[in-house]
This record gives C-alpha cells, structure tokens and sequence, in this order.
RNA sequence: GGGCCUAUAGCUCAGUUGGCUAGAGCGUUCCCCUGAUAAGGGAAAGGUCACUGGUUCGACUCCAGUUAGGCCCA
C-alpha cells in the first residue's frame, strides 16, 4: 500500500515555522540580545581585532521619527554586522544632536508668558528633560527596527564631557588663529531678536514694494555718453527692499554690460534729466515708469562708470561711489544695483572690496538708529512711507510698484528676516588657509557615490565664512569674556580650556549660573586697558558647531572609538550640513578630515518620487514603518534598493514583493533544515571529492555566491546582495537544485551516500547562507541559528559568527560550465512538456518520457555522455537519444543546434514509493509495484 | 534662478571601452503538483531604454537641450 511506503521515505521535518510571525517574534529576540547583551559579547569577542569605525550622525530629538531616519540607521546596521562578521571590531555608539533653537521654540511656546520671568538655567532644564524624552523614544524606535549599538551608554551633546570636547575643538581653532569676530550682515529675525542660520529659514513668496530711484550723479559724465552739460545725469536703481535705502553706500555695475544714459523730461517737474541704466533694459524700465519720450545716448561698459560717485539721495551731504560687480544680473531691475554693505551678503563682500563701511543703521527690534538720520526711531515697517514720500518730493521716484517674490522667513516665527550687520563670532575660512586645507582634505577623503566630492567641494570652495553665535540659552556658551571698562575681547586657547574643564565637570549650566570670576582665570587683565573686570558672552554656538565636534568628544573620547573613523553615513543633505561642519573644525583643529570615507543615501520619497512631510499627509514615521511591514520587512525592503538614489515608499509593493522575497528566503531556510534532520556534521559528512556531481555543482553556485554578495557588502551595494542572495535562494535552489534534490533525500535510504553527499551541500549551503543573510536578517537568521544542529562556529548568535569562505575546491569552472549546458537544456525540455500538459496527458514531468533527435555528431555525444543523469536531472521517466528523424510536433532545441525534442507519455509503470516511472518497475517479484533503487531503500 | 543628482518592463535592479533580436528576479495570466502544502514547479504575456535634437556605419550607452523629481543654495 502507499500509505506503507510513505513511512518509508525521508520527509523534511523541522520546528522551524514556515509563518514567520514577525510580529511576535521580533520584539522577544530583540528583548533577547538586550538582556543577554549581545553587543557587549561582540565588543568582547572582537577585542583587539582591527578596528572598523563607523560614526554615527546624531538625529535632532524632537516630533516623529522619519522613515528616512530608520532606513538611514538600517544602513548603519548593515554595515557594522557585515564588518564585525568580517572580522573587525566594528563598535556603533548611536547619538544625538540635543541642543539648538527647534526645541529651545517648541519649549519656550509651552512655558507661554512664564518665560520672562525664568533664568536661563531653567529655560535649560526644561530643555533638557524635552529632549531626554523624544531621544527616549526615538531610541525604542531604532531598536524596534533591530539596530544593534551601545544604546545604554549613546553619546549626547548635553552631556558635560561632550561639551568639554566642544570647547577643546573650540580652544585649539582660537589658537589655530581661526576664529574672529566681527561686524558682519547675517539673517536677523527682529522678532525673536536673533540670527538665524541658513538652515532655519523659509522660503515664501511674499508681495512687496519694487521701486526705482534715482540717485543724482556729482561727478560729470557727459563727455562718456555724449550728453549736453547742462542735463542733469542719475543712476537709477530698482530695490523691492525700501527700508534698506538709508544703508545704501554704493551702486553696482555690471563691469562687461553696456549702460546708456537715457534723457527724457521728469513727469514731475518737467526738468530735462538723463539716468544710466542698463543697454538691453533701458526702454522697458522707461516704458514701464510711464514715460515714453526718451533719447539714448553712448553706450559704455560698466567698468567706464567706476568710482563715479553719486550723492545718497536720503540725505544732503552724503557722496557714494558706482562699484563694479559680476553678479550684477539684467534679469531684473535696472542693471544698476543698489548696495547696502550692511544689509545683504553679496553687498557687504562688495563692500569689502572697495572698504566701504559695514552700515547698518537697524537695531536688534528692527528700529533705524540714529545712523539713519531723519528716519531715526522708526520701524523699518513703518519707514517705508516716510522714505518713499521723501523720494517722491525729490523727484527721484521713477516708478512703484509692487511684485511678488520669494523671502526668508524666520523657521521660529514665521516673519520675514532682515539682513542686518552685528557682532558675531566667526570660523574664517581664509585664515590658517582653512578653505584650501579643507579642500585638500576633501580630496583625500573616499566620496561614495563619486559626485559627492564634486558637491561638497562646490559648497566648501563658495561657503562664506562660518557664523558660529546664536542669541539663544538652548546650547553651549562660546566662552569669551569682555573687558567691562573698554569693551575689548579676552578669549584665548588656555581661558576656553580652563572654561571646558569646569564645564566636564559641571556641565555647560555653570556658565549660566555662576559669576564670571569663577571662570576668568585669577590673574587676567584686560588684553587693552589692563582693567581685571569681565562680563561673559551671552552668545552660545551654532549647533553644527556641537554635532561637527563630535569626532572629538566622541570618536576621540570614547575608549571603543578611534579617531579619524572609517565611515561617515548619512543622507546627502549632509554634504552642505554635518559632513562639512565636521569637517571644518577636525581640519583647523587638527589638520584633517575626521572621516575616511563618506557614504551618502537618497532620502525616502513617496509613491510619485514626492517628499514626505506632514503637511501632504504622505509622512511615515519608524513606528508607522515597523506597525505596517515589520522591521524585517523593512530591512529587506532597504537593502533591496539604490540607496544612492531616492527611495519611494509604496506601500502595496513592500507588502506584496518583499514579503514575497521574504518568504521564498524563509522557505529555502526552512527546507534545508527539513533534510537536515537527521544529519551530524561530524559523523556524515561526504568529502568534497566523493559527493555527487550534481551536489558539487551547488557547492561551486554557493562558492560564486559567497564572492559576489561578499563583494557587493565590500562595496556597500546592499541591492546587490539582496538580489544574489533571493536569487541564489529561488532560482539555483528551490527551483532547480532543491527540487530535483528531492528525490534522492526523500527516497534513499537515509545512510546511503548519496543522500549524505546531498545533505553535506545543504549543510555547507545553510551554513554559508545563514551568514550572508546575517546583516539584513537579523531577527530571521538569528532564528534559523537556533535550529541548526551542528554549527560549523560554535557562538551562540550568528552575530558574533564570521562571514563564510567559499572553499577554494568548491570552485570547478569545467564542471560549472557543463551544468550551465545543462541548466539551458532543462529550460528547453521545459517547453514540450507544457504541451503535453496542456493536453492533459501529464501532470508532473515524471509521468513524461523525452527523446532528443539530431544527426548531429557533437550534441549526440555531448547527449550520450549526460544519458543516465539527465532523467534524474529532468525529473523525467525516460531520456533517448535517437539518430531517427524527428517528428513533425518535436520542439526546437535553443540550447544545442541541430537537435529536436519530443516528449510523450511514458509507458513504464510507476513506482508505488518514489513515483518515478521506470523500466525496473515490476520485475522484483518481493516488491512488484517498487523500481530496483526503492527495493533496495526497502530491503 | 544657480550647483549636484536621478529617469531602462506594473515593481526592484543588470546592462562592461558605443556593436547581434535590451536582460534578471518579483508581480500578473494560464497550467501542473499535493511527499517544502497558508508551500513547491512550469509556461506565457510585458519595454518608442523620460522627451527632442546632434555626433557616428551604428546610441540605452557619447554631446546639447527639454520635461519630471530629489538634495543643497539663492
């Protein structure tokens, strides 16, 4: 009978659960590392191995915990496995980036109106516990996706020792002559009465005035355009910022444009008065100012205008000269730029060049100061009227309007931002050749993908000087004192080092709460006066100057870590933010890049390549991640893409595909397992040379296998990795190897050989692909360790194992090309069979008998030796090679030329045990309904 | 507006120095198996290589531009 036989026959069997069940399983392994602390057991195991050193870029812990976030900490955790499983010790202390204005706001709006009345320190404390609370659960968050760190002991920026570390950099940049102060024009909200970095601006279209003036020329330009001397001759300018007029000190041109002098009667007063403008813009600007009787006169490059100097229409005694500059564009306006050193970036660095003075008559609440003369007191809101009234009774208003355009606001309150000139601290990139080092640090450095170099060398080659002061509690002090007698600066390497040491000690609140002498060092004088009286700097640090201390205070400090690391990680809009603000410091402070390498990422984009944010409602936060697809998942769905470019997140496609993928992984798992049942690794092992062709074949797959996802982890191209190994899984194994392997597992006796030389090659297989997976599927493979009887490494977690090594004898490049010969035929004996099947004559490919016709000589041979394999290999009844001509139906052969296939229905009778259909099938007379092989399985 | 980047089947990716009919896996459709079974196997259909020009005997590949999207900056 054949329910008999099947009790005969070797079923896989295994406690290995084809569900995975990521939900439950994932939140107990991870429970499971935790209390067993893996990751001080890896630190253990791999002492004193070759360091590997990946640095981690602290997240900002503040709201929801971007995808993007996650899939960057995946990446991390990819990398670290893969390293430590290589053999290096490759630590991964996580941090975050706690001080900064984002959470100092969000604070400071919950506290309301209480917070005029709090110190400083407790505007901090509050801060403080802010921040502990969102790094607490952006912590939970990034474990739940089973990144494995030093997540009891992360570093933070509002530690004290870290701190101390920043004021160290800090210290050693004073005395690389570096840092200066200075007046200079930076983004200044009036309302919060701050400077803003770039990156707390927003950018929205507001609707503004777009006036041009006229500013009366002093010097005689008559003899270059070819005017009458008695016409009075202007320049006219086209601002869309009113209020900054009373700072202008210069008008720019173009020095390549052509400028004409145009002579028309002022509607006003009826006056003949020529104005110079640009060529290409003359008639549209005049056209537009309602006045369409003009003349044009000369035409002259911009560079014949300069040092022609003008009289400030505002006011009566003021002269400024026309300057050239090469940003001057005819986009807009006139050609003619108005130039307030003290009000923009690009005119403050014409005004260095032709050292005009930084004015900037506008005080921290946005009022014109005395500077301003007549306007003194006003709001620069409410001076636009009395200025625009002025310039209309002097004639010298030729148009107004209105236009719209985009404008800095301020990311904290929404108003729009002034450029305005103070004091502040600066990180100067011409002193100590700090640009040119950087440089040449960059080009040391190893840029993947290559055209990061490319990006972060423009943004370092054109960057401004550093402004490094904030007017805000929420960060570390910059450590300068001030003479309170004459005002000069006493700040030097040994003072910020004496601040830093009691900072470790008490933290960066100490400046806050304790008087100034108990920092100024005891015997200090003022550098200028001699006077021993000080206040402190209200002022504390840009928060990229903190993060960008962190391979002092972190790589430097930390007894696991070493300085420079070996990688820095993060999303490529950290060319601009901390690779470069890491970069600038570690280089002043000494004299290279902190970083080996930069790998960068894409960022995580929605279905239509659109960036995720809140307000479009297509954000997806890490929890949302983990809730929806499992961190598994996940993982897979990361190291499946091009990470250099975006990733979009389509929800349908990572539950149908990866999930997929997931499972024929799993499943592939789970069937090696299955056979492996009852094999001991010590005891039945088939040497190399003894096994099965067909099972050395795996064995060279598995070995081809092993160099390419190995190279592709060397290369940090995880997509490929991915693809070799569900590939590797799917097609070399379950649909072919496993398949035919079947048979012979199932149906030999379980000591034959045979059978053994085939678990021997699952055996090396699981072994080997366990590992390879390790570093994606982390929750999986660490399951699939607990299930493998005999493990080649004996550590309890296939995360202290090591990466596999193809065996150098696995390698057979004759044997690998006759099985690929193979591998092609099955595909075209594929096809008659289908027929067959369509026909309803078979269903499995057993039941089917296949002859190959050629009068081919090199395919008959070629045929003839693969004869008693290829109804194994096939899975078929009954292989022949007949000279015969072929009949009309035969199939094409694409794999060998000249050959014909047909199939049929095979005429043996089948075997009660195995189902193979064979010629021997019948002739025992014990076991009639067996073939020879299932008599002697039985016997 | 400027710099850098991306664009190959429904999806994720290959496509070497320009060279036969542009590949793979997944998904889809149909079929088979029921001894991996909420598994497994097979077959088929699917692409104007974003678009427009140019260079060339020949372009997915090189060049220019356009469109869409991303990052950074104004």
């Amino acid at each position: 009978m054949a329910g008999d036989y099947k009790k005969t026959i070797n079923l896989p069997k295994t406690a290995f659960p084809m569900a995975a069940n990521l939900a439950a399983k994932e939140p107990v392994l991870q429970k499971q590392w935790e209390t067993e602390g893996l990751y001080r057991k890896i630190r253990k195991a791999r002492a004193g191995c070759p360091k590997y050193i990946l640095h981690d870029g602290p997240p900002y812990p503040t709201g929801d915990l971007h995808l993007g976030t996650g899939l960057n900490k995946i990446l991390k955790d990819v990398i670290v496995r893969y390293r430590t499983m290589q053999g290096f010790d490759a630590p991964y202390v996580p941090g975050w980036d706690c001080h900064g204005l984002p959470i100092e706001h969000k604070v400071l709006q919950e506290v309301g109106d209480k917070a005029e009345q709090m110190s400083s320190v407790e505007i901090r404390a509050i801060c403080r516990k802010y921040a502990t609370k969102f790094l607490e659960s952006q912590k939970r968050q990034f474990k739940s996706l089973g990144v494995i760190g030093d997540w009891d002991n992360p570093y933070l920026t509002l530690k004290p020792e870290y701190e101390a570390g920043v004021l160290e950099v800090f210290a050693r940049m004073v005395d690389a002559g570096c840092i200066y102060r200075s007046l200079k024009p930076i983004h200044w909200c009036m309302s919060c009465a701050t400077t803003l970095a770039e990156a707390e601006l927003e950018y929205a279209d507001v609707s503004g005035p777009s006036i041009f003036v006229n500013f009366p020329l002093v010097d005689d330009v008559s003899d270059i355009f070819g005017l009458p001397k008695d016409i009075p001759a202007h320049v006219m300018i086209w601002t869309t910022t009113p209020w900054t007029l009373p700072a202008n000190l210069a008008i720019a041109l173009h020095p390549d444009f052509e400028y004409v002098a145009v002579v028309y009667a002022n509607p006003k007063n009826g006056n003949k008065e020529a104005t110079i403008l640009a060529y290409r813009l003359a008639a549209a600007v005049m056209q537009q100012s309602g006045i369409t009787e003009f003349t044009e006169h000369g035409r002259v490059p911009g560079k014949a205008l300069e040092g022609k100097r003008y009289r400030q229409i505002l006011y009566e005694d003021k002269v400024c000269p026309v300057v050239l500059a090469k940003y001057v564009t005819l986009t807009d306006g006139t050609g003619c730029v108005h130039t307030a050193p003290g009000h923009g970036r690009e005119d403050f660095l014409t005004g260095c060049h032709y050292a005009l003075e930084i004015l900037s008559p506008v005080n921290e609440k946005g009022f014109f100061t005395k500077d301003a003369g007549q306007f003194a007191g006003l709001h620069i809101n409410d001076g636009e009227k009395p200025i625009l009234d002025k310039l209309v009774a002097l004639g010298a208003l030729m148009n107004s309007g209105r236009s719209s355009h985009s404008y800095p606001h301020c990311w904290r309150c929404s108003s729009p931002v002034i450029f305005r000139a103070t004091e502040q601290w600066f990180v100067g990139l011409e002193r100590s050749e700090l640009r040119k080092r950087a440089l040449e640090e960059i080009a040391k450095t190893k840029w993947i993908p290559v055209w990061g170099e490319e990006r972060i060398r423009g943004m370092v080659a054109d960057r401004p000087d550093w402004c490094i002061s904030r007017q805000c509690d929420w960060g570390v002090p910059i450590p300068a004192f001030y003479c309170k007698k004459c005002g000069a600066t006493l700040m030097t390497g040994d003072t910020i080092r004496r601040v830093a040491d009691i900072v470790a000690k008490e933290g960066s609140d100490a400046w806050f709460a304790k008087p100034v002498e108990y920092f100024v060092p005891p015997d200090a004088a003022c550098p200028s006066c001699g006077t021993k009286e000080f206040r402190k700097e209200n002022d504390i640090f840009d928060v990229w100057m903190e993060s960008g201390s962190s391979h002092n205070s972190v790589c430097r400090k930390h007894p696991d870590l070493a300085y420079p690391a070996d990688l820095y990680l993060e999303g490529t809009d950290q060319h601009r933010g901390w690779f470069q603000l890491s970069l600038l410091p570690s280089v002043a402070a000494w004299g290279r890049a902190p970083f080996k390498c930069v790998l960068t990422h894409g960022f995580v984009v929605d279905a239509e390549g659109q960036k995720m944010s809140k307000s479009k409602g297509n954000f997806l936060s890490v929890d949302d991640g983990v809730h929806k697809f499992r961190a598994e998942i996940l993982r897979l769905w990361v190291s499946s893409l091009d990470f250099r470019n975006d990733m979009s997140v389509v929800e349908d496609i990572i539950k149908g595909n990866m999930v997929d993928m997931y499972r024929d992984i799993r499943n592939t798992f789970r069937f090696m397992l299955g056979n492996l049942n009852d094999f001991d690794a010590a005891k039945d092992r088939v040497p190399y040379a003894e096994m099965v062709e067909m099972d050395r074949w795996a064995l060279g797959e598995l070995a081809e296998l092993i160099r390419q996802t190995t190279a592709a982890y060397e290369e940090m191209e995880f997509h490929k990795a991915t693809i070799y190994l569900h590939s590797f899984c799917r097609v070399q194994m379950s649909a072919f190897y496993l398949d035919v392997l079947k048979d012979r597992l199932y149906c030999s006796a379980p000591k034959w050989e045979e059978r053994r030389s085939a678990q021997t090659a699952l055996y090396e297989i699981l072994d080997a692909l366990v590992r390879l997976a390790a570093p994606i599927l982390v929750h999986t493979c660490e399951e699939v360790w607990g299930y493998i009887p005999q493990k080649s490494e004996d550590v309890e977690s296939v995360h202290l194992a090591h990466m596999p090594k193809a065996k150098e004898e696995w390698t057979d490049s004759a044997l690998a090309e006759k099985w690929e010969k193979i591998l092609k035929l099955r595909e075209d004996v594929a096809r008659p069979l289908e027929e067959l099947r369509a026909a309803g004559r078979i269903g499995k490919s057993l039941e089917a008998s296949i002859a190959f016709h050629t009068d081919d000589s090199e395919a008959t041979a070629l045929l003839k030796e693969l004869e008693s394999e290829l109804p194994e290999i096939l899975m078929l009844s009954e292989v022949r090679i007949s000279t015969a001509q072929a009949p009309q139906n035969a199939a094409k052969c694409d794999s060998l030329s000249g050959v014909a296939i047909s199939a049929s229905v095979s005429e043996f009778g089948k075997c009660a045990r195995c189902w193979n259909q064979r010629e021997s099938v019948g002739k025992n007379a014990e076991h009639p309904d067996l073939c020879e092989r299932c008599v002697k399985a039985v016997s």
